[in-house]
RNA sequence: GCGCCCGUAGCUUAAGAGGACUAAAGCUCCGGACUUAAAAUCCGGCAGAUGCGGGUUCGAGUCCCGUCGGGCGUUCCA
């Protein structure tokens, strides 16, 4: 009697023995070639959303698949768990941020495990955990003794809402905060920084090498920025060209120093600090004014092209000479420049910036083109090549042998010099925040900062601590945490109340992972070496910038300090970006029931159907709308595959031992094109075809089976069986159950099939021959058919002689062994 | 504004380097079987001039141009 398909028990019992029998537990030193599937570890939240589950499937098909083709899969899990919700929730309610997030990550693990996703769960890490976090900081003070750590004080951006100081790239283009979605503010405070800059071309030139996206690599690209130019002085002088006599000079910075014979003004940046040197007593009162409202404005406002444009800039009183025709010009301060880039100052040149132009339009200022603009230009900033005017000895020169006269000018007079800029800053990882890692320096009278001793690694977050409703850390007035003795003097210091950046410890658990027990190390080298770079990393795409930029500093620096391999300097060498899963959309509600909580789908229709759902519905890549409905047409198929394999089935038990005939040959045929297509759908990552294929086949098996000469035991065998291979990837318990019940192994331990290129290749097919394009006849022919010989055979058909009666084609093509077309 | 991507059944996706066959699959919907009935399951069916207009070609969902619609990225970085 054939046993129904009990998804619940089977399901939990796959999951059980893949824990109890260590299946996917993979030792440093297996003899298997390596291969390092990692799935970015999440922040744990509670319980699954379909975006876990959507991501954790994807990873889980390339660890059991690439298993499957022989290689010893890395496929480790963990838990980025410092963070800002925990935190939050210990204001409100007063748990302490460690018992919410351990309990946070005991639901997300279960509704992970519930998910059938094969990890090594040996080498399990939590950013949290004391040994993590003494390592974390361990090499916290390695990058300090290399000056890769440094402190500075520098404007901030600062969120109000969260009652810290934000990177950069936590800042949303529209000036508010990418967590709490308030407006930030700009503070001074001294902070710790990581110098990225050091590899900002590194980081630049490593990203052609290595197989990611196009997409995210332009993301990474543009925002390290490279920018040639030359960075050169402008004297201040009176307004006749009469130099000060402090020899006070503007550094600025151009990538066009064949437009200089253009400058018409110069401009520097509010917080220049040679503002208070350039103003002059006419002028003084206005621009106070005008620092002031800058300094007060938001990032919103200050990058807001709406504002009046008269109103954002003012005229300092002072003017500097241009140094290549020894022109006074006007020096305004504005908005529009930034101090954070290049010098701060800028030269001006409105008839090929249109910045300049905007700016020069609104205070009257003079506007001299120096590149000829095409005939009919009615623009106003000319950016493009063209040849120079109004230049002097660069009249005539085409843009780039003018910026390469005019670079070459500045050095031989010694006034300037060629310069590259990068966008990227430094990372700023000091946060004001309790829940994560202290950063491990104490403050001594004596001797400023000091590192705390390797062997007093990890400064621990202390546990009785009380939560303010401000949000402000409780390490800032926890005195057992704050009062400690100077290492170097004994005498009475305080440590840092700083903790660092979240995207500190994720910048190197990809190390820790391959070597995560190790309490001797932060890792060993060799071990990192085998596994590293990982082959395949899977995320969302939403880290990209921040993560990713940070991972690969990371991975340089370490290879630099001679703590990680010296080979490697890439973390990543493939990434995949699975699309973000919605839950906007009318047809998510609650309602109606259909809300995607996996946990419910686990309960009604297993894991196997809905990560086969998940890889059915869209290709991996893409955005996709959260809608529960079609999940009942993968659990559908899934049943149907039970009947069919079920070795107890009734459709199982009809196959017979016969004489084959056609029908087995075009099944063993059918067979062996799936192996094919389906091994390089997987290669692809076209799972949602692979998906269309299974149920194609199966479709096909049923309707063979059902025909007139029954199911060969021996064909049907072949074709279920190589069926579950290929599905086992993906839908791995039912598929598991199935083999173990047909064959008493498993069907993970198994090769990947091959197909057979003999039979893939069709022997004969059937050629259409048609006549201006219509269908007139079809012949079954050798499908190596040349050219010559299927048109031979086109024009010998009857049929078409019928058709084509006493015309001559004036064009036969043909296009074998597929189609020929007889143009008359 | 600039750059990139996408418009195929009601919905979500397919259609190897342009080629005919009924442009596939699942969901939805409809019918039948089973059932006291329903659900589930099984069997079967409806459904599409591939956004629109032009072009290239013997032949276009696939290539080119235009247009409309949708999406993503970027936007003071000198």
């Amino acid at each position: 009697m054939a046993e129904a398909y009990n998804v619940q028990e089977i399901e939990a019992a796959w999951q059980r023995r893949w824990l109890d029998e260590g299946t996917y537990e993979v030792d440093n030193d297996d003899p298997r070639p390596p291969f390092y599937c990692l799935s970015m570890y999440p922040y744990p939240s509670g319980e699954a959303h379909m975006g876990h589950v959507r991501n954790y499937t994807l990873g889980d098909v390339v660890v059991r698949h690439r298993t499957m083709h022989g290689y010893a899969v890395l496929s480790p899990m963990g838990w980025d768990s410092f963070g800002l919700p925990a935190e939050n929730a210990a204001i409100k309610t007063g748990i302490h941020p460690r018992e919410y997030t351990d309990a946070r990550i005991a639901e997300l693990k279960a509704s992970v495990r519930r998910l059938g996703a094969a990890f090594d769960w040996r080498r399990e890490i939590e950013s949290h955990d004391p040994l993590y976090m003494r390592w974390n900081q361990w090499l916290f003070l390695r990058l300090l003794e290399a000056g890769l750590a440094y402190r500075a004080t520098a404007p901030v951006n600062w969120c109000p809402g969260c009652q810290t100081v934000l990177a950069n790239e936590q800042v949303l283009p529209d000036g508010t905060c990418e967590r709490s979605g308030d407006v930030v503010t700009k503070r001074d405070l001294e902070q710790w920084l990581f110098k990225t800059t050091d590899y900002a071309q590194e980081l630049l030139e490593d990203l052609d090498a290595l197989d990611w996206p196009e997409r995210v690599k332009t993301i990474q690209r543009n925002w390290i920025g490279r920018s040639e130019g030359a960075e050169f002085d402008l004297p201040v002088a009176d307004p006749h060209g009469q130099p000060r006599g402090d020899r006070l000079v503007i550094r600025v910075f151009t990538t066009r120093p064949d437009t200089s014979f253009g400058m018409t003004y110069a401009v520097v940046a509010p917080e220049h600090p040679i503002v208070t040197e350039l103003v002059t007593d006419e002028q003084r009162e206005a621009v106070d004014a005008f620092v002031a409202r800058v300094r007060s404005e938001t990032e919103i406002e200050r990058l807001s092209t709406e504002g009046a444009l008269e109103k954002r800039g003012v005229f300092t009183g002072s003017y500097a000479v241009n140094p290549f025709n020894g022109r006074p010009v006007p020096v305004y301060l504005a908005d529009y420049v930034l101090m954070g880039y290049g010098t701060g100052a800028i030269m001006a040149v409105p008839g090929e910036d249109q910045r300049d132009w905007d700016f020069a339009k609104a205070y009257g200022l003079e506007i001299i083109r120096t590149v000829e603009p095409p005939e009919g230009w009615e623009g106003e900033a000319y950016t493009g090549d063209g040849p120079a005017i109004n230049s002097e000895w660069l009249d005539g020169l085409s843009k780039n042998d003018a910026v390469e006269r005019a670079m070459a000018w500045l050095e031989e007079q010694g006034i300037g010099e060629r310069k590259v800029n990068f966008r990227l800053r430094d990372w700023l990882v000091s946060r004001q925040r309790f829940w994560g890692c202290p950063i491990p320096v104490v403050y001594c009278p004596e001797h400023g900062i000091v590192p705390v001793p390797d062997d007093q690694l990890p400064v621990l977050l202390p546990d009785d601590v009380e939560f303010r409703p401000t949000g402000e850390s409780p390490l800032k007035f926890h005195t057992g945490f704050l009062n400690t003795q100077c290492p170097r003097c004994g005498g009475p210091a305080t440590r840092e109340t700083d903790t660092m950046d979240g995207f500190v410890e994720s910048s190197w658990y990809f190390f820790r992972y391959t070597d995560a027990r190790n309490e001797q190390a932060a890792f060993d080298s060799d071990v990192v070496a085998h596994w590293l770079p990982v082959d395949q990393y899977i995320g969302g795409i939403e880290q990209d910038i921040l993560h990713l930029m940070y991972a690969r500093f990371f991975t340089k620096a370490l290879a630099d300090l001679g703590i990680g391999p010296k080979e490697v300097r890439e973390p990543f060498g493939r990434l995949f970006n699975h699309g973000v899963v919605r839950l906007g959309g009318r047809r998510m509600s609650k309602s109606r029931g259909n809300i995607a909580r996996p946990a419910d789908l686990f309960e009604s229709h297993g894991a196997d159907a809905l990560r086969l759902y998940h890889l059915f519905m869209a290709p991996p890549g893409d955005e996709v709308d959260w809608t529960s409905g079609g999940i009942v047409g993968t659990s559908r198929f899934l049943h149907r595959l039970w009947r069919l394999a079920d070795p107890a089935s009734e459709l199982a038990a009809s196959a017979v031992e016969r004489t084959t005939t056609d029908a087995d040959a075009e099944l063993e045929r059918a067979t062996h094109r799936l192996i094919a297509r389906v091994s390089d759908e997987y290669e692809r990552w076209s799972y949602n075809t692979a998906v269309a294929a299974f149920m194609e086949f199966t479709n096909g098996i049923y309707k063979y089976v059902q025909g007139e000469s029954g199911g060969s035991a021996e064909t049907l065998g072949f074709a279920v069986d190589t069926l579950l291979l290929l599905m086992a990837p993906m839908t791995p318990h039912v598929c598991a159950e199935l083999w173990e019940r047909r064959h008493g192994t498993h069907v993970h331990e198994q090769p990947w099939p091959q197909a057979d290129p003999a039979l893939v290749a069709e022997a004969t097919v059937t050629m259409v021959v048609q006549v201006d394009g219509k269908l007139r006849d079809r012949i079954e022919v050798n499908s190596s058919i040349d050219d010559a010989t299927a048109g031979e055979l086109a024009l010998a058909s009857p049929k078409v002689r019928a058709i084509l009666g006493d015309r001559h084609p004036a064009k036969v093509v043909a296009r074998p062994p597929r189609l020929v077309n007889i143009v008359t």
